[in-house]
DNA sequence: TCCCGGTTGTTACAAACCGTCACATCTTTG
DNA sequence: CAAAGATGTGACGGTTTGTAACAACCGGGA
C-alpha cells in the first residue's frame, strides 16, 4: 500500500508514493491547479521559525531540510523528492529551515486552507495519515542509524535508500547524488572527511563505481545492503534471504 | 496549544498534553472504559514483528520502545509515560518493541476501532494529528542529539527533558531516573561507561546531586539548558537564520 | 578556446573523544 | 546470606575527528 523504501523526512515533510498513480482525491491533486514556483540552487524555501502559511508539494528537484545548533552545527534531518509534501504541521512557526539542493519547482497550498481540505475529505485524510506514519517510521531508521552505525554503515545505508528509491529493481542502479559531501556528512552525523574516505574505501572494494561527480553505480547491491547493517538479514524468512546473498568480506 | 517539552517518542507512540484536563471528546476518554492491564518489570507489551492489533494508552508507569540490530545492538527511540500512546500506526506490523521499564498499567484499545472512532469523530482526529506532529518534533530533536551532540551534551539534554517534564517550574527540581544506565546509554546512542562518568562529572560540577539511586535533583537548571547546547540559544530573531551561509550549488 | 580563481573532493597525519576491558563497590534478588 | 545484577572508576586502545595540503572540477572572463 504504501512505499516502504522511504526517505528520511523532518517534521511535516512527507513522501508520498512515487509509484502509485494518484487517485482523484489523491494529496496530489490539491496542489494541481497551484502555480509552478522555481528555487535556484542553494535558495531557502523558508527559515526555522518564519511564521508557517503554507504547505509545499515538490514537482521538481531535491531539497535539504535542517536544523542548525547555536554554534553552527547543522543537522540535516531529511531530503525532499518530488511528491513529497513540506509544512505539514500544527505549529504556527517552520520548525526547521528547507533549502533547494538543485533547481527545484514547488507548488504552494495555504496552510489553513490546507488542513480544511484535508478535514473535509474522508479520503485525503488517511492518505495524510499515512503519511506521517511513513514519515516517522523514516525517523526511527535515522535514530538508529545515528545512534548505533559505524560510518560505513551510515554511508551504505545513505546509498542503499538512494538506490531503492531511484533505481527500481536494477540490479547495478545508476544512483545520482545531486548534493555535496557537506550535505551527506550533515546528514549522516559525520564528516566530509569520513565520507569521502569511506566512499573511497567502498570504490576500492569493489561495491560501488564512480559514474560522474554527482552520480555512480552500485555494483554489489547485496553487498551493500551488509554493509548497511540491515536488520533485514535476520530477517530469516525465504525472500530477504535470497535477496542478500553475497560473500561476506572477501578482502 | 501544545505540549513543547516533548519527550522523542516512537512512531505511533504519542504523547499527549498531561496538563490540560480531557475535554469530553478527548483521545483519552477513549481508553475510560476499557480494563487496565498491568505489566511487571522488564516485561514487553509487544514485539517488533508481532500483528499489530491494538492500540494502548499508558495509565502508569514508564516503557522503552526500542529496535535491535542483527548484531545485538538496541536503540532506545523514546520512553513512554502516563498519558501517552502507543501503537498508534497504519501498519499491519508493529516496528518496534515496547518493554515496561517498572510496573506499568495500560489500557488497552483494537486496532481497527480506533480507527473508525478517529476517522467519526471531528474533534478526536486534530488531538491525533497535533499528538503526531509533536512526535516528529521530538523524533527531529533526537536526531539533533544524535547526530551531533557531544557526550556532555546528550546526558544533560536528556536530564533536561525529564526535569521539564516532570519538575514543573522548580528551580531545583527533584526528578525520577526509573530507566537503568544501560536504557539511558542506548536512548542517547553512548555506553553505561560514558553516561557514568558524565554524570559524575555533573555531580562535581555542582549542576546536579544524587537523591537516590534513581532519583537525582537538578541545583543549577540553567547551567544544565547551556551544556545541553540548546538552540533557544540563538533563537534571538530572523536575523540568524539569515547569516546562515547559502551555499550556491556550482554545477 | 584557453586560462585562472574559487569551490569541492581527496588523502595523510596527529589528536580527541568515546568505547573496550577490567575490577571494585553497592544494591537487589532468590 | 549468597549470588546476580547494576553502577562507578581507571587504564588503554580504536574509530572518528580536525587540520592541513593537494588535486580535481566548475565557472567566468579575456
Amino acid at each position: 500500500m504504501l512505499s516502504q523504501t522511504t526517505m528520511s523526512q523532518p517534521h511535516g515533510a512527507v513522501r508520498r508514493f512515487a509509484t502509485v498513480p494518484p487517485c482523484p482525491a489523491s494529496l496530489n491533486s490539491l496542489f494541481g491547479g497551484q502555480p509552478v514556483e522555481t528555487f535556484e540552487p542553494g535558495t531557502a524555501v523558508f527559515w526555522e521559525g518564519d511564521e508557517a502559511r503554507h504547505v509545499f508539494e515538490v514537482v521538481e528537484g531535491v531539497l535539504r531540510v535542517f536544523r542548525i545548533l547555536s554554534d553552527g552545527r547543522r543537522v540535516i534531518t531529511g531530503f525532499l523528492y518530488p511528491g513529497d509534501l513540506l509544512g505539514v504541521s500544527l505549529k504556527d512557526q517552520y520548525l526547521y529551515t528547507a533549502e533547494a539542493v538543485n533547481r527545484t519547482k514547488l507548488r504552494r497550498y495555504e496552510h489553513g486552507r490546507f488542513q480544511e481540505e484535508i478535514n473535509r475529505s474522508p479520503e485525503l485524510r488517511p492518505q495524510l495519515f499515512a503519511c506521517l506514519c511513513d514519515e516517522m517510521a523514516a525517523a526511527q531508521d535515522q535514530m538508529v542509524l545515528l545512534a548505533r552505525k559505524s560510518a560505513e554503515e551510515r554511508v551504505a545505508s545513505f546509498l542503499l535508500l538512494i538506490a531503492r528509491r531511484l533505481g527500481g529493481d536494477e540490479r547495478q542502479p545508476v544512483i545520482e547524488i545531486p548534493m555535496t559531501r557537506l550535505d551527506m556528512a550533515d546528514y549522516l552525523g559525520l564528516t566530509i572527511e569520513t565520507v569521502s574516505r569511506t566512499m573511497t574505501r567502498l570504490t576500492n572494494c569493489g561495491v560501488i563505481a564512480p559514474s560522474s561527480r554527482h552520480a555512480l553505480v552500485v555494483r554489489k547491491l547485496g553487498k551493500l545492503a551488509l554493509l548497511a547493517g540491515e536488520t533485514d538479514a535476520d530477517d530469516k524468512d525465504g525472500a530477504g534471504g535470497r535477496a542478500i546473498q553475497q560473500a561476506v568480506w572477501p578482502n
